[in-house]
DNA sequence: GGAGAAATTATACACTTGCATAATTACTGG
DNA sequence: CCAGTAATTATGCAAGTGTATAATTTCTCC
């Protein structure tokens, strides 16, 4: 019954830190920044926790690459679906489809965006690499909304599209946020359709003709 | 130069359990909840470690009792402005514009928010505390949106009322969320015009009219 | 103004945390 | 197949954590 060391087998380096970083995402998901601890993270990825000071050169880098590899997600996850093809209108509908659907509409990744709030607001990386990110979004929202009005023949001055942008920008960002919260309060596809309703209310077009292609 | 004992005034219970639960605010919306430490919030309140076990049996107690005196704090600025005069239009607007002003509209607010997320999903009695609030603010825009449409003279089945309830919430909460995350992105009062204009594209009634009161 | 009680401070303890470093193990190249 | 190297494990440490308890101080009431 002596206590044996433990067997291990050696990984390429990117494919640890992936599983390092993913591990780090579950814990924060959970219980936080500061509740995913080193030995949590070591554990949750079957690895003892020496081995991410191998790999990582603190905590602190851990956290800020974990955050990178999560915002990076959620950009390839919202655009995924609706890529730059077909009328402004149908992006555009496409933009609201893929932000209101899993996995971006996700328990886990609203609990997430929580657990960073507090770094992101201070530590200037994250703060740069959020804002990056956010503003993307944004201007390509604004973007969409103005070839959309364009198309159908009703341009708007820069200041009405600044409006436009944030509203359609908060509804999104509060149905993603309510769908996150409360899971089970919403039929599925019904959060995208209110929020084609919503965004087509807001700024006076149809979205829902020509749904027909997904 | 000997090291003295503290001196210290006897308070009421009232006035000490509030001073603390203050104090664990700053410090949750700083650090989150696992950042605010006994001694941190005891510092905070000049107040030695100690004393808070006098006053509450434990830290998770203690931030228990500070996340509910911020939710009942947030109601109560949320309806402080419009109480429940005027026409069903007017007190729309107001609830619209108690949701989008200081001090509801506020990092620190957000922070708070974030911060409790974890806690709230996974503490019965705080996710109780938490459905509460939430469930009272939709059903009161619900009511709102559905006595202005009825004035109107364009009353909606539930079904409707239920989409639309859910839509304006979302626009609330997203520029709330906005307005918290990027306070210096917004004109003063703009979150408020722009939150009325969605809501009112959304419901189709128009909501700028006998603004002059305010 | 002094005794009793309650509020407050001070101290102690066991446990967790991030980080550093030493000891081992698995793979690679010859 | 064997040495060298880097990946990985194991161990240790100082600081911070929540909580328990003892020591003091302030206030109230007679």
């Amino acid at each position: 019954m002596s206590e044996e060391r433990k067997k291990f087998k050696r990984e390429s380096a990117e494919s640890r830190q992936e599983a390092l970083i993913l591990a780090t995402l579950e814990l924060v998901a959970e219980k936080g920044v500061r509740g995913a601890t080193v030995r949590g993270i070591a554990e949750r990825a079957d690895v003892t926790q020496g081995l991410i000071r191998h790999y990582f050169s603190s905590k602190e880098e851990l956290i800020v690459a974990a955050y990178e590899h999560h915002m990076n997600q959620m950009t390839d996850d919202t655009f995924a679906p609706g890529a730059a093809e077909g009328t402004a209108r149908a992006r555009l509908r496409a933009f609201v489809d893929g932000s209101l659907t899993p996995p971006v509409v996700d328990p886990r990744s609203l609990a997430l965006w929580a657990s960073f709030l507090n770094k992101v607001q201070q530590d200037p990386q994250m703060k740069a690499t959020h804002e990056r990110t956010y503003a993307y979004f944004r201007d390509r929202l604004e973007e969409l909304i103005k070839a959309a009005l364009e198309e159908a023949g009703r341009p708007a001055p820069p200041a009405r599209l600044r409006q436009l942008s944030i509203a359609c920008n908060a509804v999104i960002d509060g149905l993603w946020l309510e769908g996150g919260a409360l899971p089970d309060a919403f039929e599925p596809g019904e959060l995208v359709e209110i929020g084609r309703q919503s965004v087509a209310a807001i700024v006076e077009l149809d979205l829902t003709q020509e749904a027909g292609k997904t």
